[in-house]
DNA sequence: CGGCTACTTGACTGTGGTCAATTGGTGTGG
DNA sequence: CCACACCAATTGACCACAGTCAAGTAGCCG
């Protein structure tokens, strides 16, 4: 059941960073990856722990938390095929890096490990190539600081607004029915990513329902009204 | 009543990312800002302009900030002399890029403007500082985790308990007399960079002042139990 | 002295977190 | 095939942290 190298080549293909670089590069990149095969439930490395490298993902879901010290999780990032994580390190101080946060995974999954020595190497030797990993590491930024700008200035319900309609495809395949958001992850995962918990993320679905926003049975969320859920996202 | 070249010689080299290039690179940049002087309350720019550059702090302060639609505000980050921001824009789409936050003076300050075209010019043409921004730029993510971290873990007494903490200068110069956090900018600005209300600020210190772990008067706060104030900032 | 702003204090309220019980779906074993 | 166990999700009751509104105080400048 190993994957096949069309899958990792598609994975990076659609990758920020490794699409962004030449063909020639990308392949020497290859080379530096193990492929790692880990099932449901693993986790990757935790809060605290010696900075080895970074990943990317290939097949499956991962996803990145902090925990308070009672127990309570906060989801910084829900990572799918295509995305790398755990990046950041590799430019702090190199001698007593950690990781920032814990890496677990949400399904079987298969990741391209990247040593932080060997890729750093790489990138000396192709100083031009840190200026797509700028351009990541720019995105990354900007999505905290939006989640930032969320969790404090939003209530439960408005987050989960907007969160539905950034996962909207943008291009609608059907003008007749209603986008679908299917969930791939636990109701409790969504809420830990909201900054919020099961409990409440019920309610707020409720509550949307009850406002004819969306219809949600299970794991399939129909959204009715964008144009509504977007209004709710933005205004108070 | 212009900066000397020594105050910005200074800052520069107090500069994560300015301080770490070679003498004769920090020159040629020099030579790229332009030094503008404002009063305080001016607004360099506003969330949604269209990107122009840069700025590092000579003398005053800076805060950058998001606007609710109801008007509350939270305040991402104070900068002071030797610290640059929004760097961020540089490297992303360039064609609509756009500042993600508000940027306000809280004195007259002297800044560096560094234009967008001519600072990627010089990276462009010296590949290796991209190093050093990407350092900064893991420093900057790091904080934001950990300010993500705090707003939706913590409660406002334990966020302010760490931010004292985190003001206390490491080395202390008089083992006797407790270490003292001096304000330099109101209060309603720390409420806002703490994600809450000058109100629910005024309680927690009040609080604290309670449980003697602080000694609270108008803008001097002299912390009387580093010790407890770190416990508390930790567990729940 | 008057008026302004920053900050504090008090009373009230609401969002959302906690605890507990219930439902529902799924997989395992008798 | 049903029974049981287990986990995810929901619902209800309760409560507390913190935001709002309003009044009051203190300091500062014209």
């Amino acid at each position: 059941m190993a994957v096949s190298d069309e899958q990792i080549e598609d994975a990076m293909a659609h990758h920020d960073f490794f699409g962004g670089v030449t063909a020639e590069a990308r392949a020497s990149l290859i080379e530096l990856g193990r492929v790692r095969e880990v099932e449901s439930g693993s986790i990757l490395f935790q809060h605290g722990d010696r900075y080895q490298g970074f990943y990317l993902v290939i097949t499956g879901t991962v996803h990145i938390y902090r925990l308070s010290p009672e127990g309570r999780m906060l989801v910084l990032h829900v990572m799918r095929p295509g995305e790398s994580f755990a990046e950041v390190p590799l430019f702090e101080e190199r001698a007593d890096a950690t990781y920032p946060a814990t890496a677990e995974t949400l399904a079987d999954s298969t990741l391209l490990f990247f040593p932080a020595e060997a890729f750093l190497s790489f990138v000396d030797a192709n100083p031009r190539t840190a200026l797509h990993m700028l351009g990541q590491m720019s995105k990354r930024l900007r999505k905290a600081v939006r989640q930032l700008d969320a969790v404090s200035l939003q209530d439960v319900q408005e987050r989960l607004a907007r969160h539905l309609v950034e996962q909207v495809p943008t291009v609608s395949d059907d003008p007749d029915t209603p986008p679908t958001v299917e969930l791939d992850i636990p109701k409790s995962v969504l809420a830990a990513e909201l900054g919020t918990v099961p409990e409440t993320l019920s309610r707020a679905l409720r509550s949307l329902e009850d406002k004819d926003l969306i219809r949600s049975e299970a794991s399939e969320i129909a959204i009715t009204d964008v144009q509504g859920l977007r209004q709710l996202s933005r205004e108070g």
